[in-house]
DNA sequence: TTGAAAGCGCTAACAG
DNA sequence: CTGTTAGCGCTTTCAA
């Protein structure tokens, strides 16, 4: 691996000026024939590439684009020897991921991925946006004041996110009513009274699954419980919650969880306690995701449109870039959908 | 949106010169304690990003790696409406790309993604290798002429290939052994004799398979049919050559399936034909992903160790990056497991 | 401890 | 159609 031939040693090789190189390149269209084929064959010779870092410092683009999530999986790496675990599948973050995959990869953009190595670290989200035309940020991946400082000098669209600033889209999917839907069916059907939340607070998507929650409650005359702590991929957290609940006084109808993978959790503690899903106790969860479906008892869940949140994202910074305008709103917001399982009883 | 702001911007507002506004942010501590505190304000009230561009024009490092691969998902997207339908599960590029991301992450690297929009054209791995330190590709994502000529430049891992070329370095899974232990298996255990093949040739580890598979037939003195072509990802082909073996004279006891996309095609196939597995045909995958995993019926077939292909990849590449020499080796050869299902009637 | 200045490799006017 | 040339934003000697 020898110092890197550049388009001076192309441009030498061939006979030609950098700048008939450069034009052999960008714009084959405007080199003679002949002189292109020199210009190619000089290249292929030295094996030439361009250094796309050069051409972006003198166009200003990089022709690539940037997603910032967070490191939800490192706690969840499954067992090796559970072969048919269920949290072997793509979760929440991975399948928007692959949303923004598909997108980028119809419209011939790279993509470049980043993660909090340390979650909350300043620098983190700025390096990948340093790097990139735009910028794609799950909420809570990075501070907020760094998204604002980002989105200054590139377009940002945040996933899920509060952050409204100048230059910063979002991305929302209706949380609320999915979870008031889900809350009343609990309600209605099976006739609970006394129903847990499991989950945290603090991201605006997990407020409103909490309020969607609040809501079906109240307007069926129960009062509100307070939401028992716990972390979607921070499982001990989850377990804990749960066993919170068991040691309680009395075991309530139903835990509503925040999320399919609390969910999960929640029924593998219940069940290593001989408490049975959903006999005893009823156990709900919030996203959507293959896991949910798979896993036994089926996940009475919400659903949201995972792919296409990740798929909107990128039109979303296409449309920016472009310049075409194609996005004045200042945010997109997708329905969320109830889905019935069997870990309601149903 | 205004014009992002430079080193010199921040220096001007700082008072200082550019040299020093470098020096504050990668060597802090060659900087006075006041002048520091005066750059990072005026950084911060500019909101300042650093061009990634501009520095690894400046240094020659981009502080990213590559991974190239292919667009199998395309034509495999499931339909919407079947939910459960096994192949929304991660396939196999899925599964090593997601060992490559961890690996990534805790390392603290950026990982660059890109695919063969237009497959086998040129430019496009060219285009990512521009853009990164090292790069990752699998084989059969790029002309072997592009990876080469990458090579040249900078540290390259293919996954499975066939590259034998000074700077490309691969990551090998022992494909052979495994299909020769599986076929064995329907030999000896099943007593099998009439067998048929469905997958390609021509990527080396598609070549090992499909040898493997020969070598058991060989030494049980059978003779070996030739391969009924297929492609992984492209449904229709898997479709064509089950169909094909269906409308034969005689139907195989076993077809023994190149991957196990497309045994759960044939298996498809084959029921919608009324054709029952493993009760009239034994069918046979290669991969162990979880699709396979939880296929009905579940699936026999050879586990690659995906995960850690990857991730063997990024830590070649760190080797080779660092200068620390960890990779003397030309490849990295990774061993594959027989797994038991039932589609083969056990 | 800080500044001046020379590139890093490429693009894009502007000439010719 | 092709060459000259001036940057793009940052790092890094070398001096001061």
């Amino acid at each position: 691996m020898r110092r890197r031939p550049t388009v001076y040693d192309v441009a030498a090789r061939a006979g030609v000026s950098i700048a008939t190189v450069s034009f052999a390149f960008t714009q084959p269209g405007r080199v003679r024939k002949s002189t292109l084929d020199a210009v190619l064959a000089a290249a292929d010779d030295l094996g030439y590439v361009p250094s796309a870092n050069a051409r972006g410092l003198a166009t200003g683009r990089t022709g690539a684009i940037g997603l910032y999530s967070f490191d939800y999986l490192l706690d969840s790496v499954p067992p090796r020897t559970a072969d048919t675990d269920i949290r072997h599948f793509p979760l929440y973050v991975d399948e928007v991921q692959r949303g923004v995959q598909l997108e980028c990869r119809q419209r011939g953009w790279a993509l470049m991925l980043g993660a909090g190595h340390n979650p909350g670290h300043l620098p983190d989200v700025i390096d990948v946006a340093g790097r990139v035309d735009g910028l794609i940020a799950f909420a809570g991946s990075a501070a907020p004041e760094a998204i604002i400082q980002v989105a200054k000098r590139i377009p940002v669209v945040e996933l899920g996110g509060m952050v409204r600033h100048e230059g910063v889209h979002t991305v929302l999917v209706d949380n609320r009513t999915g979870m008031r839907e889900l809350t009343e069916h609990l309600l209605t059907t099976h006739g609970c009274r006394d129903l847990a939340y499991v989950g945290g607070l603090g991201l605006p998507e997990f407020d409103a699954r909490y309020e969607g929650f609040g809501q079906a409650l109240t307007a069926a005359g129960l009062p509100v419980p307070s939401p028992t702590p716990s972390r979607p991929g921070r499982d001990h957290t989850t377990t804990a919650a749960v066993e919170a609940l068991i040691r309680a006084a009395a075991l309530p109808d139903a835990i509503v969880c925040a999320t399919d993978q609390e969910a999960l959790v929640a029924i593998d503690t219940l069940v290593a306690a001989d408490i049975p899903v959903p006999a005893r106790v009823i156990v709900t969860g919030f996203d959507g995701t293959v896991a949910g479906r798979f896993a036994t008892p089926r996940l009475t869940t919400v659903r949201q449109p995972m792919e296409e949140v990740g798929r909107t994202a990128v039109r979303i910074l296409a449309g920016l870039l472009d310049g075409s305008g194609g996005y004045p709103n200042e945010y997109d917001y997708l329905p969320s959908t109830f889905v019935l399982g069997a870990s309601c009883g149903c």
